[in-house]
DNA sequence: CAGTAAGCGAGACGGTACGTCAGGTCTTGGT
DNA sequence: ACCAAGACCTGACGTACCGTCTCGCTTACTG
């Protein structure tokens, strides 16, 4: 939850639970069904059954609303089984990302992003919420392969990450293709560029 | 220019050129020195002196003129030497990318992935554009690598751009810094996997 | 008509006369039919089907538009006679005033006068193009008794004005009675300090 | 006090005078200084420090409130000597109601005519409290005129009074001056028809 | 003197209207 | 046929008040 973060406010009548999911609620799938275009505060409105009023008291503006309901609503269902083999590992968490954005949710993920070119604290909450946590995970599965020497020593684990994130990111916002295949061949690719010299033959 | 390329309009007063470029020139500049939020068909006609009118008549929607403004007035100098060192291109290739996105037009390039998020002709002409020719002079440099035997033969090319287009460009867009440290270590990251194995050395 | 009173707009679209009947139509009936309460731009532009933006265009608020209509639409009816007895002149003129006033467009009269508080420009619109054509013909009525002999030579048209005017309005905007008989005390009262000494005997 | 009349609620925590006062103060002010325009609930809130909840559970509507403040505060301070000469008397009395009106009061007892204008109630209390006492005040000066016999013995006295009670309140409303020079002349005219015919000579 | 009913403050809630802005269409007159 | 100007409708924006409501706290009469 993006906004609100003050903690107790003991005094006046205490807002409604119900309002709130219904406007994160109604946002996701406003963006999930309609895009970026239908998307307005009083679509959200019309759509929550929730008072234009009541949004505008809570959320600053739409790109904030946006963010929000994307950051509470999207769970990308992210596969980082940390077991097995570390290209394996690696393999399922890049699919499972492509397979989250290309679904009905890549739109909003799209529109998050779009979004976030209009507010620098939209931008921060997605780098903060989204973006950091999903680089953390990938850290680790990639950290995994480097403690078992699959993977180089001298890995530079971040710019991996760059790599396949924004690979994975770039091509749903222009509109290409994130099937299977696809992320076989990044995979295939950058893997090359992991595997530790000796021992290990990770021919392709 | 993505507009009007019907053929014979034989008859009427011709379009005014000046018209056009103003109108151009004023978008890319809007875009520039505001951002997406205060680019409209109205500041533009405002800031260009030509009639709203006017600009509704040849371009059908803010995401395709924005688009066209960008395709007609980004030029990003992109530092495509072919000669050298295959290493050095490719890097004096991403470092030119990544410097004319960190630069103003950064943001107009940012708007135009955010508006593409409305509109598939808008994506499309992006992809076709933009996407398409830097891809094009990307592969030419790779190929040469690879043709010089000193990248990999099976070397996938495309999935090479793929890593390092996107990770400049979903940087750009969330924000993160694209200074020239960066892009040598995203370049040392990538070029590991690039090298044929034999002979050349390119140990870090 | 108060608004727009620029003359040549040679340039553009030129305003629909339609879209201004309607307004200054709806705008009467609605304070007619509901007081001043469901008076507001928005139950306007519904009940006319002119869009909000065309209202605003126009008319700089709501206390104009208000006035405007009122003048427009309001047609008192005046019933001054010029011929015949001086006395029977002024009666009537009072009275057909009182009677246009206890009508329904008594509410509109009265909201208009109530809107005025909050704006000098309408109180000034209202002084100049109601209550001073007002006062104009009833001092005629009045100056022709003068001069017909019939009423005092040194009578001080304007307060009587001052003084049937304020009287009648005023127990319109509280609410009381506007009935003949009251007219017609009213009147009478007046009408003794009115009548020269000698010769005329207006004894009630 | 216009409000809350009902007797025995020997029950619960009293009701607090400190918030009445305030409340009532606040209104009147508010009234004086900003007009009918910045006159809300929200404003006599803010400016009295007293909850809006506090404020609804007395005052039903924000024309309650303005009328009860204006009956509770406005003082016109009517120089209403009964001594003297019956004409001076009256002169005092009109002089002293357009003194109280022509200064910051007056808009305050104009917004409260605007705002009578939508509820039947306000206009209602309007009458008893304000108008009614006036008359009544204004009915024993001129009655003692006509007790005298210095006015004559058929004088409408209502009439009268209704004469120069709508002239001042009209000119009020219409933003007309209420200066003493007018004052006297309304007077004047009005006097004449008021006197006895014999005896007292009121010669202007 | 302890309960308790009501007052009080704060502030959320669903609304309506405000006045502004942009989008996209149209109707003029002038070039 | 083009262009500039500007009207028009639509609809979203963010704000201000409206009147109602739910809280937690306070107060003073009452049993």
């Amino acid at each position: 939850m993006a906004e609100a973060e003050e903690e107790h406010r003991a005094v006046g009548r205490p807002r409604s639970e119900l309002a709130r999911r219904a406007v994160l609620d109604s946002a996701y799938a406003l963006l999930e069904d309609e895009g970026i275009d239908d998307f307005s505060i009083d679509a959200v409105s019309r759509r929550s059954g929730v008072a234009r009023t009541t949004i505008y008291r809570r959320w600053p503006s739409k790109s904030v609303l946006a963010i929000d309901s994307f950051l509470e609503c999207f769970r990308p269902q992210l596969d980082a089984a940390r077991g097995g083999d570390p290209e394996e590992n690696l393999r399922a968490l890049v699919a499972s990302l492509a397979a989250a954005l290309a679904g009905p949710s890549g739109r909003v993920a799209a529109s998050v992003v779009a979004h976030a070119q209009r507010d620098a604290e939209t931008q921060r909450l997605f780098r903060e919420r989204f973006s950091g946590p999903l680089r953390r995970e990938s850290a680790i599965v990639l950290g995994a392969g480097v403690a078992s020497g699959h993977f180089r020593a001298d890995l530079d684990v971040e710019r991996v990450i760059d790599a396949f994130v924004g690979a994975v990111y770039f091509r749903l916002l222009v509109g290409s293709s994130l099937d299977r295949s696809w992320v076989d061949a990044l995979c295939d690719t950058l893997l090359i560029g992991c595997r530790a010299r000796g021992g290990h033959d990770g021919g392709l």
